[in-house]
DNA sequence: AATACAATCGCATGAAAATGCGATGCGTTA
DNA sequence: TAACGCATCGCATTTTCATGCGATTGTATT
């Protein structure tokens, strides 16, 4: 049996969630409110939530913003994120932020009821569109004419690391001088002119 | 109907997903082999798959190595890897290689049906197993006692965008010194040595 | 009042990085 | 064959970084 709460300013969707999951045998819900306020206001210790089902868009403090308010007092508390939106930088930021998953609103009933049931089985709910979104932020985003050959990415990959250049011209047993050469064609491919900024192109995918 | 390419050297799951698959009305298996480099010799203009289900441990030339090069030669075609293990660092290299989807072996025959059905549609299977890995890659990993002061934290965005500490200086109107000072006390904090290594931390979210 | 730490600044030094200019050999492609 | 890109190496210079040692001021905690 777990103990669900929902913040949702739509009660109509709300007062939907409230009954349905009411009336299922492995959930209780403790706590129902439209505002993150009222939800902190009304948390004590008898009807701690394992799971928190909130809207992202939430009239005064918002969802996303009280991700990390809502860890440090819950830890154990999986968060999941109700939205309409698809928008990749709101996920993002939710996910970065605690959140263990990510429902879109039109989702059935059912569906968001098997959700639940994974999350409590220490899966991660996310509905289709939204992994998609998710696996893109992964990816290399813009694919640059100018790529880098092998030895060139070998080099960029040492500089992730944090090697000097001394220790990457070890590395590949090949010349001080010769790393240069390569960091020197690396900066102009990209367009840029000290470690930092591959570094950063490289971890940001866009390399 | 969708083209569907196997590769996988399991044969007897193999031939398992073969059969099923074939008795799908949307689906029909084209090609289905057991090692990448069959599956680049049986590759033709005529049995181009729309999806690519692969091992990611295949004999030879291993699944999550080729991502590159099928997306190269087929950049339409949509990938899902295989796996029955699920680390972290594999998955997300996978992700970053170009897959767009991620499935359990141990997934039930008719899921598998449902994922590709989601994968047709623009969306992106993933096993809740595997969802709740992707996530935590975006989480804070694990919290340093010793936190950064506001300031700190100031160099280090500075640091990643790339700045010269002379440019730091400039934008937050203080001194180079003061700059540098800041700079030991972040290295100190983070047990470091160098800006490469705090601007890797940074951006893999161990700050 | 004492202790701790954040934020600021200065001087100095050796190491590392960024860049300019040069070069050779080896493939591939026009 | 000529042109091009890749990988390799060398020397020299300027800039930036990393680090050592020192300092003052203010604020918060004990």
């Amino acid at each position: 049996m777990k103990n669900i709460a929902i913040i949702e300013d739509d009660v109509e969707l709300r007062e939907l969630l409230y009954r349905y999951l009411s009336h299922q045998n492995d959930f209780k819900c403790t706590i129902s409110v439209n505002s993150m306020e009222d939800f902190f206001s009304e948390l004590s210790d008898e009807n701690k939530p394992d799971i928190i089902l909130s809207d992202i868009g939430l009239p005064g403090k918002q969802g996303d913003e009280s991700l990390r308010e809502i860890k440090e007092k819950l830890p154990d508390t999986e968060i999941v994120m109700l939205t309409v939106h698809d928008d990749p930088d709101r996920i993002f930021k939710c996910l970065q932020g605690g959140a263990s998953g990510y429902l879109l609103k039109n989702s059935p009933l059912e569906e968001i009821k098997k959700y639940l049931t994974i999350l409590a089985d220490g899966g991660s709910p996310m509905s289709p569109r939204i992994a998609r979104k998710v696996i893109e932020y992964f990816q290399p985003k813009q694919k640059l004419e100018k790529q880098l050959t092998e030895r060139e990415y070998d080099i960029v990959v040492g500089l992730v690391e944090g090697l000097s250049y001394k220790m990457i011209a070890n590395k590949y047993d090949i010349s001080l001088d010769t790393v240069r050469q390569h960091i020197r064609n690396v900066y102009r491919k990209l367009n840029v002119n000290s470690k930092a900024e591959v570094i950063t192109k490289k971890l940001r995918g866009e390399i």
